[in-house]
DNA sequence: CGTGCCCCCTGTCAGC
DNA sequence: TGCTGACAGGGGGCAC
């Protein structure tokens, strides 16, 4: 669910409050969400700063310090799942939206930052800076960093086969992209979802570079997608739902050219797309 | 390196 | 009103 522009926007939300406070207690109501044996992760967090809330990819990373023994920095990366979300509130006037939570962190300040998650798809780790890196290595760039160009995108796709709505998902090719801005992306491309990624070149690599990025500026701007269960740290609604083009709006004209937009399934996915506008493969 | 298929889990909605 | 099946923003593992 919570795709980038959903992580930014927490992660931002976060960061202007956060930071500075120190985790008094860790309550995991859930232990499902928790990755890896769940008293070591309590024991790792509790009594740590946050230094800063971020974001990689769909996931949140907030850099923690310890105080003993020596300031040991450590990151806590939050995966939100399909309907994960991180809420900040007051200790003892839990906000409404909180009707799952999976684990609490109780802050030295009297607030309290929940991570709630319905379907407990989310996933919460406590690792070391060098795990970190590690795992921050097998995830493909960041698509509004300059690293994420035309040419290095183009040489990216030259290297598969997988049709390009698949491979827009594949997070170790672009970091961040989900179901409904690899649809949205691929409509402002002109790209059908069923396009084998070495089939793209030239002029519509760019406008896909150019569309993967206007989707994701655009959506971080309105706070995110809320479809049904994300919300921001503040539990408000994102609003980029109404910006929607083809996601979710199967039979409906497209905003282009008014053919019905179609629904097909790929990899088990839901995929929408205007036949016209995103001409299909070979025909 | 691909793909489809199954699983994790809960909630919602359409159809009967 | 209630039951059943399909489906939902993610991701990991499996066989092929």
């Amino acid at each position: 669910m919570p795709e980038l522009p959903e992580a930014e926007t927490i992660a931002r939300g976060l960061e202007q409050v956060v930071p500075g406070r120190s985790i008094r207690t860790v309550e995991v109501i859930r232990p499902d969400v928790i990755e890896g044996p769940q008293p070591a992760f309590s024991a790792a967090v509790r009594s740590c700063r946050i230094r800063k809330v971020g974001r990689r990819g769909k996931n949140l990373v907030l850099t923690l310090e310890s105080p003993s023994p020596s300031l040991v920095r450590l990151r806590l990366v939050v995966n939100l799942g399909m309907s994960g979300r991180l809420l900040l509130g007051r200790e003892g006037h839990a906000a409404p939206v909180v009707t799952h939570p999976a684990v609490r962190f109780h802050l030295d300040d009297d607030s309290v930052l929940v991570y709630h998650d319905v379907r407990r798809f989310g996933r919460l780790a406590a690792i070391s800076e060098e795990a970190y890196g590690e795992w921050s290595r097998r995830l493909g760039p960041e698509p509004l960093s300059p690293a994420f160009d035309p040419a290095s995108l183009m040489d990216s796709l030259q290297r598969s086969r997988s049709p390009i709505r698949s491979w827009l998902l594949d997070q170790a090719k672009v970091a961040g992209i989900g179901n409904i801005y690899a649809n949205e992306a691929l409509w402002h491309a002109g790209i059908h979802p069923r396009s084998p990624a070495s089939d793209i070149r030239g002029e519509s690599v760019v406008r896909l570079h150019g569309a993967i990025r206007r989707v994701l500026t655009d959506a971080i701007d309105a706070g995110g997608t809320t479809l049904k269960d994300y919300r921001t740290a503040d539990g408000w609604r994102g609003s980029y739902g109404g910006s929607l083009r083809v996601y979710g709006r199967e039979g409906l004209p497209c905003p282009e050219c008014d053919t019905p937009i179609e629904r097909g399934v790929l990899s088990g996915r839901s995929t929408f797309f205007c036949p016209r506008c995103q001409p299909p493969p070979g025909g």
